[in-house]
DNA sequence: CCCTTCTGATTACGGTACAAACTGTTTATA
DNA sequence: TATAAACAGTTTGTACCGTAATCAGAAGGG
């Protein structure tokens, strides 16, 4: 065990996170850095995706051999921890005095936004999102938004988790409808499957629109007799699965989430 | 291409899921089947995850060399779409013939209960689950609880997204949980990582609870300069963020989605 | 000064998904 | 019935992956 520990109760990877290792004082100065790594990382995981952030590749962005990360990273799953929470640095909260439910709905948007911008997050292995600076900063946010609500900590945190919860789930939903209306918009346009789509029209993503595909797909392979009430919702012309916007679907599920909260908050502060 | 297409338009995998396969009329007959192969990686995931789900390993299994798989199966990750639909087949509804909510929650639960009798479930990539015969059944069953709900059936479907995002969720958290706890147990007793454990106590389960570790790393690293309100939400003794039952966990956040439901379903019909 | 400690590189290993070529079997057709 | 086509499964090989082990050289402390 030729490592440093300044507090050894603590695991090594959040250690890591919290950048509580201490300088060692001989030998050669590092060239490399953990904030150099994970830099890279994230630049190779923006631009070709997570799956293209392998150690090799990563060391080779850096002008390195893959094998001298592993002197500042223990493993590839502390990497992809450290990326996780270097990610939650760029979120911002903007200024907010409303009541908690636009701070919680702001709160909310501001990290859909960010996993629409930066798509592969949903990717990392949930295992590997620990709680770093970064994040429990953004988690701090989240309870300056509560501060005045009168309820105990445990049940902040219990919201919180939900609208979390939710931000993932919308996230994924609405990039994975993203990804479906390239391939798409690729199909109508008689693309092979890996050209880049630059530019889709309104009417062309509303052509190719997931959702109507899914619908299609339905009414094509779902027949009356084994999905008697399926059928039955899509009999009468379109169901329209598919809406135009996405920021619509943002809202509807976000606006019954809140609801929810609300309603727990009015039962819990009536008695 | 030498395949045989009884539904061109039909993407291969969905073709796959939906058995919409033409038996060839020349060749020997085939040993393996997409359904022996499936039912192999299951076996598999349950006993070892989902990463030891490989194809060696699958074909192995069936006494098979590896590439045999793919004559009936295009690629792992068809394979994986095909694993995600099988597990769906274990759905069953209770009887129901309450009102929508206590059908909705019914349904949701049920779904959570399953991932969690099948965790791998979670680390499936999401562009994996697509619409399967089993799971389309089992949306069928959604749209039959809400039935006589008089609402267009895309507000249908959205409601039912909802309610799937959050068996997601929810069943993340509380894997999750269970993992942690499983770690904390094997620290306490100071046996190795990979030991396997067979029973917890309920008091170890308590002592060893990750949500009380998330408190105690906060405590720990989360000073009250950088961050002021979880400093003072965490201020004054324990905050209690660990609940001894992961089912009233559960039922925390399914009341809370369901009550923004009703909120939406009256503001819906009062106009 | 030496000697310890540390950095990054090299090499090697077992694993992955899968492409291509090959052997042997079944069956439709000439 | 002979032949050729279509098919199933195996073999071989490629290009990766994460990372353990080992090594040479650089830097600072005693």
């Amino acid at each position: 065990m030729g490592e440093h520990e300044p507090d050894p109760g603590l695991p090594t990877t959040l250690r890591r996170l919290w950048r509580r290792e201490d300088r060692p004082r001989r030998g050669p100065k590092p060239a490399l850095s953990v904030d150099a790594i994970v830099r890279a990382a994230a630049a190779i995981a923006d631009a070709d995706g997570l799956a293209a952030v392998s150690m090799a590749r990563v060391g080779e962005a850096l002008g390195y051999s893959a094998m001298a990360l592993y002197r500042h990273v223990q493993s590839k799953d502390e990497l992809l921890a450290l990326l996780a929470d270097h990610i939650a640095a760029d979120l911002t909260m903007p200024a907010h005095t409303g009541d908690w439910r636009s701070g919680l709905q702001a709160w909310t948007l501001v990290q859909i936004e960010a996993v629409l911008a930066r798509p592969w997050f949903l990717d990392l292995p949930l295992a590997t999102v620990q709680p770093g600076p970064n994040r429990v900063r953004w988690l701090d946010e989240a309870f300056g938004v509560l501060r005045d609500v009168d309820i105990p900590a445990a049940e902040k945190l219990a919201i919180i988790g939900l609208l979390a919860q939710h931000v993932l789930a919308e996230g994924r939903v609405q990039v994975e409808a993203g990804r479906a209306a390239m391939a798409g918009a690729r199909r109508a346009r008689g693309l092979p499957d890996d050209a880049p789509i630059d530019e889709i029209s309104a009417d062309e993503l509303a052509a190719a629109n997931p959702l109507n595909d899914f619908e299609t797909v339905l009414r094509h392979l779902a027949g009356p007799t084994d999905y008697p009430h399926l059928a039955e919702a899509l009999a009468g012309g379109t169901a329209g699965f598919a809406s135009a916007d996405p920021h619509t679907d943002i809202d509807f599920g976000l606006t019954i989430v809140l609801d929810g909260i609300e309603a727990f908050l009015l039962r819990r502060t009536a008695r």
